[in-house]
DNA sequence: GTGTTAACGGGACCGGAGTTCCGTTAACTG
DNA sequence: CAGTTAACGGAACTCCGGTCCCGTTAACAC
């Protein structure tokens, strides 16, 4: 009963099940890919992550609107992917030589992100995203355990020179950075400003010298 | 030209500009209101903020549609109202008589808040609305506000004990133990255990005795 | 170069979120 | 206990986000 295969064929392509721009992700993909995520970036920094909406990205890319439907589907998907295109282009870490002005830096460079009105924008809208879908939020997952992966030899280094105690944890310490600059971030209205950069660093740095971040037991 | 005010005049009243239920608040606008939140909560906790619609919250209540969008217009009003009403119903804060012990049941206060399936999906909710609609932004700030006052007294009397700096931050210290649950919460899979909690107020009060949060100056 | 077909793009289409209209119910007043 | 009208509720309507269809363009293979 089913119709054969060399019945009908089309120059349209049979569905191959495959995510669109895999086969060919040269040239026009690209290009497309390229457009659409900063157009994506643009709408994000003016509407936020509730009042985006694809066929506008589209308009703004100057793609057509199944384009993007087609590839990304939905609005937390994009995001991801935005994210994992963001993770690519990340500052270097700065090596100080002791471990306070080494979280010192990290800090700093989360506190620039996080004011950069469009990287900020970026992240706040993925965080809202990562709340509510399973793919946004693994995407986020990803991001912040290869960030943290970068930072991590900081503290190694400071446990090799007896700065904290040997058996100290170093990606606990460095997220222990972060956590107070993206608490206030969301929780308060006051700017992350240096002031809250130094309080950050210089807070890990006495939880870890007084041993709160060793491995269990 | 204009029309006098006594020309058509219906039964139904002219609109005051003001919010509905703030006039007659009593009654049935009060078993609306209730039943509203309730079931917000509920699509909440199931759908999460990202596929909440009015709509099918005014079907879970058994309440006409038009009441809901007239009353609160868009998700994020609903939310702020019903972080509003969750802010009345806070546990009362302990008292051990040490302030690492204070923090410690704080910071399980937090954890358990955050773990509960409907607490911790509506607070996950709230916040991904604060970043993007200043309504919702400012009755969080309100709520964290609150929270932290209340908890605020037992760092001021740990400073009368001596046991940190006196001119520490109290809000700041209580922020501190907060934020890395926070962080946890929404940027790594990792479940929300006792031990978290244990490190996070462990770290909070390192830093608070090593005077990272005295006040400027 | 030529051929195949992945990927794009315009336009018609559809469903449901949000709005408007107006009649009904019941909260407050005196 | 009436009278006034704030607030509710059903139903029709609008508008637009998301989908579908199918023709066109251009990436990759040879």
């Amino acid at each position: 009963m089913t119709s054969g295969p060399e019945s009908r064929r089309k120059t349209t392509a049979p569905d191959t099940g495959a995510v669109p721009g895999t086969v060919r992700p040269g040239g026009r993909t690209a290009r497309v890919r390229e457009a659409v995520l900063r157009a994506a970036g643009d709408a994000l920094a003016e509407h936020g992550f509730a009042h985006l909406d694809l066929a506008e990205v589209a308009r703004r890319a100057q793609v057509g609107k199944t384009t993007v439907y087609r590839r990304w589907g939905t609005v937390t998907a994009l995001l991801a992917d935005l994210l994992d295109d963001m993770a690519e282009q990340s500052e270097p870490r700065t090596e100080t030589g002791t471990l306070l002005d080494d979280l010192a830096a990290n800090a700093a460079l989360v506190c620039r992100t996080l004011t950069d009105p469009r990287q900020g924008a970026l992240f706040k809208a993925v965080i809202a995203a990562a709340t509510c879908d399973t793919t946004a939020a693994e995407a986020l997952h990803r991001f912040y355990a290869a960030r943290v992966a970068e930072w991590a030899p900081c503290v190694r280094q400071a446990a090799d020179r007896g700065e904290v105690p040997a058996d100290t944890d170093p990606e606990q310490v460095i997220r222990a950075v972060s956590a107070p600059l993206y608490y206030q971030l969301l929780t308060t209205g006051a700017p992350l400003d240096r002031a809250a950069a130094e309080r950050a660093a210089r807070s890990a740095y006495a939880a870890a010298c007084a041993g709160v971040f060793r491995r269990e037991q």
